[in-house]
DNA sequence: AATGAATGAGTGTTCATTCAT
DNA sequence: GATGAATGAACACTCATTCAT
């Protein structure tokens, strides 16, 4: 019984995140209303207060959300394996995940954007402590000799400037390109490779 | 006399601008209030509408501003010069923009991520135009064999992405960074010349 | 089977109206909620409005009753008692209302405060008619010379201003003692009694 | 210059903190509302936030000047006076305040009674210095067989106990009452000097 | 050219009450 | 009897804009 009920609610909360990541991805934290998410969700405004406690807690859920799948395929590279394979799967997993979740990154973008207000912690304990991790890897390589000698914190930047923006600027794409390319993230993905392939070559 | 006034009239107009550059950038245009970029420029709300006429107006002035800027590095790149050293000196300028005006280019990266409700004319128009007349320069560098067969708007791409990073995401650096790189643009530029140089080679 | 249904039934009346009583009697009527009220009673909302109508409803339930239980003392004055102990007796059994049901002074006190808009009624008719009665009484007293000759009606608002002030006043008396009394009302007990002994002498 | 365009504020302050008083004295603070505020004062409720900051500036300004106004007799208390003069005066002068500012009275009390949530501390500091202060007076009194040994704090109790009874449970009184007494404050005076006078005598 | 004053339309949130089960 | 869900009406407060001077 309480698992029935716990579906419902579950479902409706999740009808609400949709609206919620809908919206503030577009509009911001400020610039979201509670009005364009609950008329998105199908639901009236205190009903929709019923399920999350307030504007804030909506974005904070998202957030959090977010961050756990944001932080999954970094976690991924290891030190173990092939260097260059290694790091063009990075670089598509995340090219993958701003097709699929380009409004997640659009919300990251924005919260980074405006000072990560509600995120800063986030950053400044489990980020950079994977990246302090994953930059101890990749500088293991480049002595190895098996990469170029590059700043390794630098060269995660320029994966995930270059990668996000497929998500985060697909309206400037969008304009620039017109109609001629048909799937940019897959010629993106070509040229990415290509660019960390030989940029990060050893000789 | 209607030069003096003006004058006066510019200062003011300038001083406004300085401010809602600082508040549009920092909150977003709908984040953003009269309150803040008045008190910030040190006027009265109404005397500030004196010289703009509203909010929209205010943003519109930054946004047509900023896009004669952002063009003008573009527009550097001659179709006569040696590859390499223009493309370097591209990345240098954008690099540089990011160190100068952090500002101007968070305000153009709220304004895209938000779907560019106010810029998408611009950016289907002059900016299209400018990228399609600057990539075929960049086809004819690789048709020479004087550049790697990329794509080369990615390409393009791929440098703003790189290079505005520095400023958009300059909070998120530095919360992964810490103490350790006083000087995050300096090393940021080292690696990215490197990783273009090398992954634009044409070998 | 009624009466068995009824015996719950009482009992969780009874265990709202307490909740109720606490409620309303620390915020008032409208600034309690029924919320507060229905947490407090360990019960759900609606479960709660099953038992009574609304809001509303539980506060004149309280009201009613204590009406009933506020009367009562003066009731007992008889005019055929002693005057000087029947009217200690009064204070006496005022104070030890205000000790034992500080929460209905309060409640009290909050509606007369607000006007009284839902027991006006009830002011103007069984209280004034009670009043009346035993105003006669202690004017005959009075007209016998066994008690000084002052306003009688006068006489039972000083007794019930200075016995509820230490029910409704509690705050402020706690505040203005510090720690140095333990128990003012005992305290207040002996000072009443002696200046309304002494102020109420004949001679 | 600025001397006019301040009386015009201090004006509408004064409109407001008016029309404030009514309110809240009738509906405590949670009862209250802005509208009604702003209604009885004729200006819409942005308007009268141009003036007070919120409902809870507007609340505290006006306790903080009841406070001021609240000791002022009881300063008056002094101790080379005659005991009997000084407390009738007090007493008097306590009446007065209910009978001028009956309003001013039961705002008072509806913050007593709800807690003093947002007076406790002036409570437990300015109103307890005070108390103490004159309580040593009337002490010294009754040392000099000037007066008969009470409490003296609770002799202060009762004082405003019953004075302010007048202005606080007027409603109570005038139900009682009904059309017989024209001047309840004045029949309460006589009263109240006569039980405090042979209620303190010393003998 | 400048400012105090004013306001209508929102904006997040609360709350008593009702509905469906 | 009991509860999760839903809602309309308020409510405190904000904000871009306008008016009067």
């Amino acid at each position: 019984m309480a698992g029935k009920t716990t579906r419902i609610q579950r479902e409706k909360r999740e009808v609400i995140l949709d609206a919620a990541l809908q919206v503030f991805s577009e509009n911001g934290f400020r610039g979201a209303t509670l009005d364009q998410i609950a008329g998105l969700a199908g639901l009236s405004k205190p009903n929709m207060l019923y399920y999350f406690g307030g504007k804030e807690e909506i974005y904070c859920t998202l957030l959090n959300r977010l961050l756990e799948t944001w932080l999954e395929p970094l976690k991924q590279i290891r030190a173990d394996g092939d260097p260059h394979k290694q790091i063009m799967g990075y670089i598509c997993a995340k090219l993958e995940f701003s097709r699929s979740y380009p409004r997640e990154s659009r919300l990251f973008a924005n919260e980074i954007l405006n000072g990560a207000p509600r995120m800063l912690g986030e950053l400044k304990g489990p980020l950079k402590a994977l990246v302090d991790e994953k930059a101890a890897v990749l500088q293991g390589w480049m002595d190895e000799g098996k990469l170029a000698q590059v700043d390794p914190r630098h060269l995660l930047f320029a994966i995930w400037a270059t990668t996000q923006h497929y998500a985060d600027f697909a309206v400037q794409m969008d304009a620039v390109l017109g109609d001629s390319d048909p799937d940019p993230i897959k010629t993106g993905s070509v040229f990415l490779e290509a660019l960390f392939f030989k940029g990060l070559d050893p000789r």
